[in-house]
DNA sequence: CCTAGTGTTATATTTTACTAGTACACTATA
DNA sequence: TATAGTGTACTAGTAAAATATAACACTAGG
């Protein structure tokens, strides 16, 4: 896994697992691999693990069993939550930062609409 | 001035500049405060300030003149150029947030337009 | 000239976030 | 009950940010 240096790497870890999550790829009730091992696979300190996974458990989004492991909640509805949650941060963030620039509402439409009409011409 | 903690305060102090700079209340040739003057009004230590306008003045934002004090550049297009690009950097940021989120283009368009719609319903 | 006001630079210190190393605690099972 | 596999906690090292303090450099005006 690349890491981005300007972000701390236990919270791209948090993103890592959160689109695991979200795509499907972790489903609830799914057993996580062991903290040392993602430790190596991702090629970081075990605690660094442990502190996005400590969060994630905090947010109630995994549940961890001593001795046997850390799993994904069967909770589906907390799922749905935090992703509207993630989802809702990003907005309000972006908002509050292009209002501050000055645009208006129907500028910071307009603008992520270009954005992406740009950006499909560039990539996919 | 309010600072957040989750991030560094001359970021905080360079955001607050531009935001003076886009609304027209700093304008093009104006004059800042001194920067002993500032480090007192945002209640920070000089050298907190001059880092902010130090990355300014390398941006080509800011003019200093030794011994006279701080300008806003007199070169418009500069400033519309940066105001450009601070906007694609936040709508990348948040594209490709939404995009690791398993958000297509077109759910993040209308999650965008739902937030603002609901916004303005609570607020203005 | 001298002085007050301005930006600039340098150094040391403190604080905080992040990461790392290591030891501890629990579980299953052979 | 021993052991391998698991999560957890404690402590320390590193780097970035912010502060405090001071000295330096330029400008304008008396």
């Amino acid at each position: 896994m690349q890491f981005d240096d300007k972000v701390p790497i236990y919270y791209q870890i948090k993103n890592y697992l959160y689109h695991e999550m979200m795509t499907g790829q972790l489903k609830p009730g799914d057993k996580l691999p062991a903290v040392r091992q993602l430790a190596v696979d991702l090629t970081v300190n075990v605690n660094t693990v442990q502190r996005a996974l400590g969060e994630m458990i905090t947010e109630g989004i995994l549940e961890s069993k001593r001795g046997k492991g850390n799993f994904v909640t069967m909770d589906e509805p907390r799922i749905t939550q935090l992703k509207e949650h993630l989802v809702m941060e990003q907005l309000e963030r972006v908002y509050e930062q292009l209002h501050a620039l000055n645009l208006t509402d129907e500028q910071i439409i307009e603008s992520l609409k270009r954005f992406i009409a740009q950006r499909r011409q560039q990539n996919d």
